[in-house]
DNA sequence: TCAAAATATGCATACTTTTGCATATTAGAA
DNA sequence: TTCTAATATGCAAAAGTATGCATATTTTGA
């Protein structure tokens, strides 16, 4: 149930509706742990029911109503003892390993294109990265306790993203021989 | 309904039973999708179902019995067709990076051992890979074209995994600041 | 001879994730 | 005024994944 605890470590500070999560997870623990709002809705009831949230219905001018999420006491605990769980290794699933075992000089420049893609989408995710790392996490050993973590989760990101990067070159090349 | 694809994957060049399957995922395409024999049973009979593998049983000395799964034309071509469909970069869930968001003094001793657990476990990984590649693909310009796919799949492996050492390292450093 | 290990396959259930659909409010532009 | 976009929440069904349980054959070693 990671993604319950995915949402609990996003309300840690905030108290936060389900599309102000569901908009969060784009741009930050969404980077380790995607969800449609379809999920998170269904979640934070299931949460809320039992009680390891609170919800209040918050009257907006200019916009409709929203239902804030907040962490309760309950909640807190929950989630600390979840951090002393074992995690068991999780292997990444991605279909483009898998097809890449299929390459044939017909699929080649089509995986060219795909790869090409992902490095497209791995440079804008890195520029945000970089512009949070600049704007909120340059010293790492003066931070708080918790901001370090966050700065620990950023800083893989930002590795493994620039390790892709390079791969993506590399890939391309060793494709361009196939295409030929 | 990529682990079929996966499968059918695997069974490209060999006739395979469900477990040769699932040991052989172990140590080659499961490094990139992981599956239980029990999920990998399921999905043979399926596919099989589909006409897109062809079943056979295998009477043995020594051994019980065993069913081993061939492609068939029409499973050939579904699977060259697949290679082709655009994928969704996907994002790699790891429990590991929602707990570091949590961290803090109470649990930065315990987040230490996991991520010194995970080391170990990506150093053994790595050594298989090197294994891997010293023996099959030494040289990637040379190899038979989808050969080079998997050469590519097995380097985004070992590099990834060698800025995971790394990154490892970087955390235990930043944990003991926290520990003390 | 008995137990353990490797080989081999499978069912049932629960959980998670995805996808398609559905609805409502308000602002601002056409 | 009507349409579009952003905000806001949700149900239902399908697909995919994980987990626990169950069973059978044969070799090998104690």
């Amino acid at each position: 149930m990671a993604l319950g605890h995915a949402i609990m470590t996003a309300l840690l500070d905030d108290d936060l509706s389900g599309y102000e999560l569901a908009r969060d997870f784009e741009t930050s623990l969404g980077f380790f742990w995607q969800a449609s709002h379809q999920q998170i809705y269904l979640e934070l009831r299931k949460l809320s029911d039992k009680h390891w949230l609170s919800k209040r219905e918050v009257t907006q001018r200019g916009k409709p109503n929203k239902i804030v999420y907040g962490m309760t006491r309950a909640g807190r605990e929950a989630l600390a003892a979840w951090v002393f769980t074992s995690t068991r290794t999780q292997v990444a699933k991605d279909d483009l390993l898998v097809k890449l075992y299929n390459l044939d000089s017909a699929n080649a420049a089509h995986l060219s294109g795909e790869i090409t893609a992902r490095r497209e989408e791995m440079m804008r995710r890195l520029y945000l990265y970089e512009k949070i790392r600049r704007r909120h996490y340059s010293i790492p050993e003066t931070l708080p306790t918790r901001r370090k973590g966050v700065y620990l989760a950023l800083s893989l990101g930002i590795h493994q993203g620039e390790q892709f990067l390079a791969w993506c070159d590399e890939a391309l090349v060793l494709l361009a021989t196939v295409e030929n």
